[in-house]
DNA sequence: CAATAGCCATACTGTTTAGTATGGAAAAGC
DNA sequence: GCTTTTCCATACTAAACAGTATGGCTATTG
């Protein structure tokens, strides 16, 4: 919903034009959506202009992807900084954020990341890296809260778990108090 | 890993033949997977078969989510049909069948068909349809546990998103007791 | 102003796909 | 035995796709 297929004024498009754009398109249509004529179609250019930036299409997919793991990595870090004492709180925060509705584009980039990791070695990597990543970044914010360090394995993966699965489902219809319902998931995931 | 490329003895295929094939497609490669001449090559014919059997490549594909659906709800109906007393350990009994690696290619299945209600509304309404039947069953097992119809509800939300979840995230090397994490976690969603 | 380099359009090739048309082989019905 | 129905192979069309080759436009540099 940006200004990308609304205006080719001129031309000038450098290689992060080419993802943030095939991003886009990978959050609304899937990994299966990255076509090069098309996305070239939605920045106003031909494939011409893409085959200059990029050596073929497989260096784009891995550049989303480099991109996409390095801007997940930040997030988890900013996420789990908080001061002493504040780690329940934001274990809270980050049920929240993940689950908000106005997450909508990362949360589909994400699933469509790991719908792609299931068929193709490199995607799969990154994902792996990623879930490492913030698995133990999770973690410490459990073992800030007191538990010990089985549990606060146990529960970070449960909270990723969750979270993820949630975004894959259809419940809407299940509960007319979705918000009580989500309360009490969080509450369950984070509390002792 | 059946019989269905290793012989092409004769011909006579019936819609259940392609239906059957497709879904093992489908559990490898996903929805782009799914391209009639492919087919075909799987089951050892051309697509002159295929298209006598089938109107078009709609009609497959609305019949393997059919035939998915009922497989569903008869599994969870099966799944859910216990003798009182026994609701606590069927649920432990559940997530650990989800979980199992056994069951591996149901759940690539049903991963492939959430990634395909993403970007197609029959597909999504399949979806939602095996969600809630799911859901009210498995609440009706929580509330028989003793605990509230709000906390069933929510229990067993937490469950599928949990199951489903985990089976998008790449852990393995996250902890070397997995058999342990798993345990702590189904505990967490099921006990009181 | 002229020349060069950066950036993109156009026009191809070859492959893969969905779908159609038609004909042929085998089996069933008479 | 002969015909009809069932089921599949073959041979198309048209479109979508990745990738290449080449030439043209623009802005910068000298």
């Amino acid at each position: 919903m940006e200004n990308k297929p609304v205006k080719p004024p001129r031309h000038q498009l450098d290689p992060e034009h080419w993802i943030e754009a095939a991003t886009d398109v990978l959050a609304r249509e899937g990994v299966a959506g990255l076509r090069v004529e098309v996305l070239a179609k939605h920045c106003g250019v031909t494939k011409g202009s893409f085959y200059w930036h990029f050596k073929d299409k497989q260096a784009l997919l891995e550049s989303i992807l480099e991109r996409w793991k390095e801007g997940r990595i930040r997030d988890i870090e900013k996420m789990t900084s908080v001061p002493p004492g504040k780690e329940y709180d934001q274990l809270h925060y980050a049920i929240e954020i993940y689950g908000a509705s106005r997450n909508r584009k990362g949360m589909l980039i994400e699933l469509a990341v790991r719908d792609w990791a299931r068929h193709d070695p490199v995607a799969a990597r990154i994902v792996e890296i990623v879930d490492l990543y913030r698995l133990e970044c999770t973690r410490k914010l459990f073992v800030a809260t007191g538990i010990s360090n089985a549990e606060a394995k146990s529960r970070s993966l449960l909270l990723y778990a969750c979270v993820f699965g949630l975004s894959l489902m259809h419940y809407t219809h299940f509960d007319d108090n979705l918000h009580d319902l989500k309360k009490r998931i969080a509450e369950r995931i984070v509390s002792n």
